[in-house]
RNA sequence: GCGCCAGUAGCUCAGGUGGAUAGAGCAACUGCCUUCUAAGCAGUAGGCCAGGGGUUCGAAUCCCUUCUGGCGUACCA
């Protein structure tokens, strides 16, 4: 709950103001509309804890310059009772500040006192969040592209659960329209070729050719032989997509669990269809005057709505036309629903009917043409898709192996699929891989991720975490363990690894923060890269065994600390932490 | 053509919303284990932040423009 580095960030700034106002009763500074006070870390401490721009960010509204301002805020400055000992003038106007050792206790304290918790907030109280992820075509396996999302869309989930919010992980199962239409069509014509011999039935020109449909046409086949040589054709087309999904999801889903990734709710896009959701959906946009006929199908004005939010979000007109906006079909003349009409039902859905407050979908960059217009859709429906509705774009990722561009699987020679990926790497290392920023392209070599060596980060991380539990189980032999903070003299942790490694404690509330605020969980492996990196330095610098008991106990402590942070960490990225290496 | 995402060390990437001398890891080179795990630590070397203009006290970061790569621009999903 404790945000350790915000509380010293808004408190400099407290501190700022104050002396500011100060200055102007004593008659150093002039009164002025003054811009926001700044805090930041500097990249070196020996430019302080923390610093502001303060002084130069008001230079102009002040005209005065900036070190002359920075004086007069230093000569007000009330440290008394605060996490600061000293402040001092640098640079061209910087007023840095130094942590005193009360914050240093504060930290261990709170780690200490939140535990398993540690790091988590409420700033997401009250909202309840939906993430969906992966959604996978369910027609064939998964392949390696909804690796990326996978971890993606399950780190960020644990993200927003851990500020707080109440999150739900769901996964939209494309179980109607045309791609089943095919994938029917596939699988039958597989399923007669078995019994008539493949020369003598057609395979559709746009069947779905992977080896997987003779597999499922084989299995039908050999559990049911030639039942469906009698029935009606939308009969054995129905039953043997039926077949197949009842086959494929229950794979995907041991997939997926083999990943780590479990689900609240698997929403199946007939039901759209069956409960009349997609038709009501298209009823209500006509209503509000959305959409026409022409060619015998409806369309919805995609094209002035967006313009309409673009021209709310302050593009101009001209800019607007030339985007050549078009609009879309939401019901074929032929009397069935697209994709599209499905998919605003769907959000619909999440929405109105199931009332979540906001909405998260994971999808790769080959669909962000989908993003504005099915925001937009929203917003003709009053569900406020534009402020509410967001998609993180995810940037496909290149396979290689050992810097060669992967394509297809040695083994299967088939599209490298998601169990085939597991097979090959340990999946840890294919979650801490693929946790990366979302909006850049992805390199992945398998032969990186499998080895066994320092050019692996993960093991940086992991050999932190072995390390301490080795050391702790190392010195309960003895019986030393670590006691209670309130019981520990933590002015003696004043070496500059010790206070490093304390900060570096304490930013970890505020990357589960900027994780969340910027959906991007990879800040966490980041994160704990340096948080290893503190400790191995640390634990070079500093021993404990043989050190006066005080100090030993003190030094425990904040390996101990160290643990249960990393721990932390591993966890809301779903990667193990190994007790020994 | 138009739109979206990217371009930072040899490689993989950071750079918290405009701050101080651009940072890690790996790879290369040099040191450090009779003492808590050397899968570690310390150090050296490596850069026109793709190029060019602007905005201001100050730009890798914001604006314009050019180049390069990926993706999109369906009555597919």
């Amino acid at each position: 709950m404790q945000n350790l580095i915000q509380n010293a960030k808004e408190q400099a700034a407290t501190l700022t103001l104050a002396a500011y106002r100060a200055a102007v009763a004593a008659g150093s500074l002039p009164e002025a509309e003054l811009p926001a006070v700044p805090v930041e870390i500097p990249k070196d401490t020996a430019n302080g804890d923390y610093t502001t721009t303060f002084a130069l960010a008001a230079a102009r509204a002040l005209h005065q310059p900036p070190r002359k301002i920075a004086e007069a805020l230093l000569a007000q400055l009330q440290l008394t009772g605060s996490y600061f000992s000293s402040a001092e003038i640098a640079g061209a106007g910087f007023l840095n500040f130094r942590l005193g050792d009360g914050w240093y206790d504060a930290v261990l304290a709170a780690v200490e006192t939140e535990g398993d918790g540690y790091g988590s907030s409420d700033a997401l109280r009250g909202q309840r969040i939906m993430v969906e992820f992966v959604s996978a075509n369910p027609t064939g396996p998964m392949h390696m592209g909804n690796a990326r999302g996978g971890v993606l869309g399950d780190t960020l989930a644990a993200v927003l659960a851990a500020s707080g919010a109440e999150v739900y992980r769901e996964f939209y199962v494309n179980d109607a329209g045309h791609q089943i239409e095919k994938f029917a069509q596939s699988l039958e014509a597989r399923y007669l070729q078995l019994i008539q011999g493949e020369e003598n039935v057609p395979f559709p020109e746009d069947g779905y050719q992977g080896g997987d449909i003779r597999d499922l046409a084989q299995a039908y086949y050999d559990a049911h032989g030639e039942a469906l040589m009698s029935v009606s054709v939308d009969t054995r087309r129905d039953t043997l997509a039926r077949f197949g999904l009842d086959t494929n999801l229950p794979k995907m889903k041991s997939d997926l669990a083999r990943y780590k990734i479990h689900y609240d709710n698997w929403f199946y896009e007939s039901t759209l269809h069956e409960d009349g959701a997609v038709k009501e959906t298209a009823e209500l946009l006509t209503a509000a005057g959305y959409t026409y006929e022409k060619e015998g199908a409806l369309w919805l004005k995609t094209a002035q709505i967006m313009g309409e939010n673009l021209l709310k979000a302050g593009k101009k007109q001209a800019d607007i036309d030339k985007l050549d906006l078009k609009d879309d079909v939401l019901c074929r003349a032929n009397g069935f629903y697209t994709y599209f009409a499905a998919d605003i039902a769907y959000h619909r859905n999440k929405f109105a009917t199931r009332g979540f407050d906001r909405v998260i979908n994971v999808w790769g960059a080959d669909h962000h043409g989908h993003v504005a217009r099915l925001k937009g859709a929203l917003d003709a429906l009053g569900l406020d898709g534009s402020g509410r509705l967001d998609i993180v774009l995810m940037q496909l990722v290149k396979l290689l192996r050992d810097g060669e561009v992967v394509r297809m699987s040695k083994r299967t020679g088939k599209a490298i699929s998601l169990s085939d990926l597991l097979d090959e790497i340990p999946v840890d290392a294919a979650r801490w891989f693929f946790n990366s920023k979302p909006d850049t392209q992805m390199d992945f070599d398998l032969g990186l991720a499998v080895r066994e060596d320092s050019e692996n980060p993960i093991y940086y991380v992991e050999y932190a975490y072995a390390r301490i539990c080795s050391l702790l189980r190392t010195l309960e032999g003895e019986g030393v363990t670590p006691l209670p903070v309130a019981q520990t003299d933590l002015s003696l942790l004043t070496g500059e690894t010790e206070r490093a490694l304390i900060k570096q404690l304490a930013t970890y509330c505020e990357e589960i923060r900027l994780a969340a605020r910027d959906y991007d969980p990879s800040h966490i492996n980041r994160y704990l890269v340096e948080l290893a990196g503190c400790f191995h330095r640390f634990y070079t610098a500093c021993r404990i065994r043989g050190e006066a008991p005080a100090l030993a106990q003190a030094r425990l402590l904040l390996a101990d600390t160290t643990r249960r942070v990393l721990k932390n960490g591993l966890t809301i990225i779903g990667v193990d932490a190994p007790t020994s290496m």
